[in-house]
DNA sequence: GCATTACATCGATGATCGACGAACATCGAT
DNA sequence: ATCGATGTTCGTCGATCATCGATGTAATGC
């Protein structure tokens, strides 16, 4: 797989990363990361299309919120930890305020 | 003017305030109201047309964040207290990142 | 009454969204 | 070399978005 794009995080806007976890199915998709291991992107059964997922982990990595890595016909799904230093305490309010919907 | 529609807080998803939250001319809304007073309508000059700024005060409402008050021919607009019970820190925490930015 | 003010709503436009299936690319295994 | 598995990308769809100008509406002022 040919290796994807990840923008600096300096380039992300808040905008970007609020509309990212604007969407439920992302917000799914983080908060199984948050465990804070590599996830392969096939782990994620979310009742859509795979392509539908793909589009979606998209979104994510522009957002500036996660890491993919492609590893053989594998794409390992991680979060980017200097997300919480570009946006500090977003994703932990996020994430607490969803669980408790 | 006819009456707002105002969602219950309860109705209003986790989805639907951070979507009313990413857009940038919104949150320019929200910081002014966090002096915690009301505001004409027109008192938010941002660039848009006035249909378009009306849109975004929708949005806000819709999103479970602002309360408009028509009186007169004006229309008082405010942050909904609730909002915060709703769901706590959201609006403090997107807000001082959008400060930082 | 009539004009003005302040805002909502309508209708249109072009962009983006989430969704899908199909096609493509890459890799591991046979 | 072929096959199957894993994901990305493409093309398409209907829906929604942000934006605008024009129109509608209700209250105020003359």
């Amino acid at each position: 797989m040919r290796s994807l794009d990840h923008p600096q995080l300096s380039s992300v806007s808040l905008s970007d990363a609020l509309a990212a976890l604007a969407d439920p199915t992302r917000r799914a998709i983080v908060r199984v990361l948050t465990d804070g291991r590599e996830h392969p992107a096939g782990d994620f059964d979310l009742g859509v299309a795979q392509s539908t997922l793909s589009h979606h982990m998209k979104k994510l990595r522009q957002g500036g919120i996660t890491h993919s890595r492609p590893e053989g016909t594998r794409c390992w799904v991680s979060l980017r930890p200097e997300f919480d230093e570009r946006f500090p305490d977003l994703l932990r309010t996020v994430l607490t305020l969803d669980a408790d919907a």
